[in-house]
DNA sequence: GAATAGATCCGC
DNA sequence: CGGATCTATTCA
């Protein structure tokens, strides 16, 4: 006899936050787990939909590719944190800072579906610019007690995604470590 | 100090 | 396709 399995029943009664050892891993790794995990801040809330991976400096595109500086310091710094920077002058983009501390990598977050408003935010810039993100939220904790800070909640969730070249560079094209979810969360 | 390219988005 | 317009790097 077949015993029924209802999809939603692994999924947690309360609220669980995802801990430093998440983030204190593989940054593609990370990437990819974090697809169908819930992020609050500010009032809203929205599934990850879409993420890419910088790898330290090795990585040709990542910011720290030519050693630390002034804006991408926190990259250097411990996991779980927040890195937030301003690109062509007009858009921020939200990073989350990934393996141990003193290795600069980070994961882009691309896309959020927010369930509430049915609102698909594609696209880095415009998700800062909803969700009220600038430069002035970059280096904050995760996963520490400010209860004003961004929150990230695992739903077990486990969507399935494509990966695909990350977007807007040139080097380090090779590398399939964007990550977006192609079926219906 | 100037020039240029960049993890973007929007309007024409 | 081009404009908006900040940051970091490269070149003089």
């Amino acid at each position: 006899m077949a015993r029924a399995k209802p999809i939603s029943k692994s999924a947690p009664a309360k609220p669980v936050r995802l801990t430093r050892d998440f983030f204190d891993a593989p940054t593609v790794t990370v990437a990819k787990n974090l697809l169908g995990k819930l992020l609050s801040f500010n009032g809203h809330f929205g599934l990850i939909m879409e993420t890419e991976a910088y790898v330290g400096e090795n990585d040709p595109a990542c910011h720290a590719a030519r050693g630390i500086t002034k804006r991408n310091a926190v990259m250097y710094g411990p996991p779980g944190h927040t890195y937030v920077y301003l690109i062509y002058g007009m858009y921020h983009c939200l990073n989350f800072v990934t393996e141990a501390k003193g290795k600069p990598a980070a994961v882009l977050i691309r896309g959020l579906y927010m369930p509430k408003t049915d609102l698909w935010l594609d696209g880095p810039g415009k998700l800062c610019r909803h969700l009220g993100i600038t430069r002035d939220h970059t280096a904050m904790d995760l996963c520490g007690d400010d209860p004003s800070a961004m929150r990230l909640i695992d739903t077990g969730l486990r969507p399935k995604f494509d990966k695909t070249p990350r977007i807007g560079i040139r080097q380090g094209a090779d590398k399939l470590w964007r990550f977006v979810v192609n079926s219906k969360i």
